[in-house]
DNA sequence: GCCCTATATTTGGTCTGACCAATTTGGTAC
DNA sequence: GTACCAAATTGGTCAGACCAAATATAGGGC
């Protein structure tokens, strides 16, 4: 199910997810513009513009004389998100990877945040934190305080390259989870812990406590969704075939 | 310096790096499709290839009325290494930065890949970490045995998505390093470090000891480059402009 | 003078059709 | 079976054209 509204992006986004779901082997011809031309219904020029965008992932290698399918192992991060996307059933084993990924970024994060903040950035973090505190009973409206605290905690560290990559990511993970219905559950001592030690390294402004806290919250995290995620397979997934 | 040899990538690699030069502010307005073909004596179709390209590094965003420029901040991690190679003079910062986000996907590799390996991948390793040891003495000589035990602890780890990750940064680093002749000084008792921690996570399979032999490292590592670079804010780096 | 609206212009999105150069492919001669 | 050559295929680029959406401009109403 493709996105945006021009044909070019449509044409992309097919193919992307048709790389992605391995229909065609790495290594393998990709069809000529002329014979995805003929099948999309377009021109030449709009196929080019979407495969354009399919080299500059990765996914494909264009030379005269013919493109290429490229193994997802050199794509470009950005083809995390769609990859995650692609069906009602996300790989656990990706979103266990995902998150585990995550959370040394987050502890990073938080770490230099933490280790670097003013003293008004602190309050503000305090306050975020105390904010999160209170919607720690339901996992769906402590979302929006979560993300806000972690983007804080962006902004204060202030380090391009995670920024950089949190933009290929972001959202797209727990936007997915929401959307189908996966609900990860942490105990409340999990919560509280994960509060409370915030709290102290911000008290103390103690980098290393908060990336610490971070690290374990998102181990404890990835368990609950793996839990979550084993409990479901089963749904009513309609699967749709292009 | 743009690379490639097509015409649409010569565009997209110009453009590119007059964005990541700040050439353009966040938020303007974008040269017109047309404008930019005079401007490099291409067609239309050309520059619309490119633009497509900029487009998914997210560096610009393109609707009907006009492209505008995007803060580098939303673009995609792909940027990094354009951003990097942009001047004869790394910003230190982004490097240090760019070493301390490496530094813990490489210790959650070298964790995940020493718990999940199997007996012959142990004694793998174990071969790496020694042809290590045996060139410890020059930096240069180090780097392909450096690099081949990443690899080897990254097929082990078999996380795609630190691997993603990597394939956005890898190499253009460490070669743009070389390439400014930039050697960081590590002191041998820290190479030695390394290398013993390294057996004896081995020896024992303890990942925890393998992950912070590694963020051990790299912190050191960091601070060495630091220092390489700040000893070298006076070369003669001819700044070219466009 | 200010604001809102109708019009003209600009801009991106797409198409058609064409040409070139490099690569592939298929067949032929050895 | 192999080496080589010609034909078909493929990507790269160009030119010119049309549409729809967005922007800029001019005009009229207050």
């Amino acid at each position: 199910m493709p996105s945006s509204n021009t044909i070019s992006h449509e044409i992309a986004d097919t193919l992307r997810d048709e790389i992605l779901r391995q229909r065609y082997q790495s290594g393998d011809r990709f069809p000529s513009e002329r014979d995805l031309a003929a099948r999309f219904d377009a021109s030449r020029g709009a196929v080019r513009e979407g495969l354009s965008q399919l080299e500059q992932l990765g996914l494909i290698r264009i030379q005269p004389g013919g493109a290429r399918v490229q193994s997802v192992n050199v794509a470009s991060l950005a083809v995390l998100g769609p990859l995650l996307a692609l069906d009602d059933h996300p790989d656990p084993l990706l979103v266990d990877q995902f998150l585990q990924t995550f959370g040394v970024l987050a502890a990073l994060t938080a770490k230099s945040a933490v280790n670097s903040a003013s003293q008004e950035q602190l309050i503000q973090l305090k306050k975020l934190v105390v904010g999160l505190a209170e919607q720690a009973n339901d996992f769906k409206a402590m979302q929006p305080h979560w993300r806000e605290l972690l983007e804080a905690m962006s902004a204060i560290a202030d380090n391009l390259v995670v920024r950089l990559i949190g933009n290929d990511l972001k959202a797209q993970f727990v936007g997915q989870l929401m959307k189908l219905g996966i609900r990860p559950y942490l105990s409340k001592g999990s919560r509280d812990r994960l509060i409370t030690t915030l709290m102290v390294s911000l008290n103390e402004q103690d980098g290393e406590i908060a990336g610490q806290a971070m690290q374990d919250h998102f181990e404890e995290f990835r368990e609950a969704v793996g839990e979550a995620i084993r409990f479901r397979v089963d749904k009513p997934s309609s699967r749709a075939a292009n």
